[in-house]
DNA sequence: CGTCTATTTGAATGTACTCAAAAGCGGTGG
DNA sequence: CCACCGCTTTTGAGTACATTCAAATAGACG
């Protein structure tokens, strides 16, 4: 077993057998990206599922203005690509990108039709991941609606204290739709 | 057929046969909901996925000081439930009402097992439709981001232009996140 | 050490907000 | 049929949070 997060990551959502996950093995496609280099850029079609097997990325789309808006941030443990983009075969509309050095293990269209032809129980876990997913940005919503910058910025260093350390202050602001500059103020106003 | 409109709901996703559907249709539960009645309030775990067979409904959540956040507004054709509670068994944090009269079409866990159980192609559908969801909350993501307040609202008008005629403005408000006053104000600068 | 980028700080501005009240609308009963 | 009541929408005035613009400081990298 070469890949035990992705093993992990499985079990974590259904019951696999080790035959079905040692029979996917060989078929992942890794790749490793150095920080700051791109996975995808909008307009090209995503060929593979993304796993992130170390490392930390994100993904962002531009507005009509060229401005950037950072969307999602994942890292090791987590798929991080474009659902609609690889199932649809339409080119993204998201930049997709790593922060620091990260391997991918990656699955194609054709590895993803042998995974649940022959062992179905990989659609749960597709169905399930994804829920995952759908779950966390219907909460990212409700937090753009309900919190203020502020309180935004509370909520993540809360659930993840190290994430300003691993990359630039303006992606995190990005993400938490507010401007560098006031991120910087609210830092400043929680420490003493 | 009784439920033509659920049958058209999952051919557009997968290839189902007339037989599948055909022995799924019997175990369907429906429900009635007047206007303004609620499915589901928070706190209560939901034991059904509900597709909406005719009519009008939206889910909100409350936060700490009790205001109202509509987070989705779905109609005839769709599923308004709370996935995180139908399969984690645990009490939702969302209140689902209707705000016209409806019909719904419940799934509850026996028949999603004899679904995905007998023709596992329904697994398929249902990651393909929560697929959906997720891309489309991903957007409204995005449009908070990226749009003004005023922005928002003529994209929702240009999408939907009958829904303000089909809930109060203040939960169009809502959705949009501004306040009925602030709604109220870009509308006059829109009619002439 | 020097250059380029990221972060911080300051001052002025603006978008959408709150508070307050009036007007509009729909249903009910006299 | 009209009058009244409750709720929704509109309008007005003042405010606040986060923005923009601008510039200084700090930090990273070759």
């Amino acid at each position: 077993m070469k890949y035990p997060i992705l093993y992990q990551a499985f079990k974590n959502y259904i019951n696999l057998s080790t035959e079905a996950y040692l029979n996917l093995e060989p078929k992942l496609v890794t790749k490793t990206l150095d920080k700051n280099e791109y996975l995808i850029r909008d307009g090209q079609v995503i060929r593979h599922l993304p796993f992130i097997n170390e490392g930390l990325m994100a993904n962002y789309r531009l507005d009509e203005n060229g401005g950037v808006h950072v969307l999602q941030i994942r890292w090791t443990g987590w798929w991080l690509g474009d659902i609609y983009s690889f199932f649809a075969g339409k080119p993204s509309s998201f930049n997709i990108r790593a922060y620091q050095p990260t391997e991918l293990l990656m699955i194609n269209h054709d590895t993803f039709d042998f995974m649940t032809r022959e062992y179905p129980i990989f659609e749960r876990y597709y169905r399930i991941a994804i829920q995952k997913s759908y779950i966390n940005t219907l909460n990212q919503v409700f937090n753009l609606h309900s919190l203020s910058a502020e309180e935004r910025y509370l909520e993540l260093v809360q659930n993840y204290p190290t994430l300003l350390d691993d990359i630039p202050h303006y992606l995190i602001a990005s993400y938490l739709n507010i401007r560098p500059q006031s991120l910087s103020r609210i830092r400043k106003n929680h420490k003493k």
